[in-house]
DNA sequence: ATATTATTTCTATATTTATCGAAATAATAT
DNA sequence: ATATTATTTCGATAAATATAGAAATAATAT
């Protein structure tokens, strides 16, 4: 992971709406979950919404799919991995490490 | 670790800047930086600097102490291993966990 | 007391991000 | 073809964040 790239990822993450999307979706796992399901959870206008999750896929966590009519939601779970191992590589002059 | 406090640290998080800060302190381990130190590996305007160092402050992600007139940086590392629990609590229904 | 080094605060401007109503598009059902 | 449901795009405004020069503060050394 490169550093632009990670910051990228973790400023959408540091967004109270956006961050308790990504929670759901870490949730909900393989099966994801529909853009409506989210608006369900989280309750704000579809414009909003819909803003915030082009956000999260631009960074490349969220990746959609058409189900029908229906927008299917989930997580890149190993670019979310990269990232949070992005985040304490090197730690500590590698004392933690094996 | 509730959902704000998550996401402010992440937002401060989500800046290059920021971001590179973070990953040098995380090197440095209990040890930390001096304000210098950081200055000289990022190379930029000291205020641009002192306001980035104040932002990780406020999000606590940050400690400083005064070492003479060198004022040393420290991560939270108790506060930033919450945040990256906190971002994988209950993932995948919990199918992951034990 | 004065100078030096380390770092912050003040102030202003530029840039980015967030919010959301209204209109548009996409897929399906009648 | 028309209606219905799901979701996005457009467009405008408000709010937050980033950048950095200049002045100020803090600690130490002379």
């Amino acid at each position: 992971m490169e550093l632009d790239k990670a910051a990228v990822c973790l400023s959408k993450l540091g967004n109270p709406a956006r961050l308790a999307m990504f929670r759901l979706l870490v949730k909900a796992g393989d099966e994801g979950l529909a853009v409506g399901d989210i608006q369900k959870e989280l309750d704000m206008p579809h414009s909003t919404l819909s803003h915030h999750i082009s956000h999260m896929m631009t960074s490349g966590l969220l990746i959609q799919s058409r189900e029908g009519r229906v927008l299917r939601c989930r997580l890149d779970y190993q670019l979310t991995n990269s990232l949070l191992d992005y985040l304490m590589e090197d730690c500590c002059n590698g004392l933690q490490e094996a």
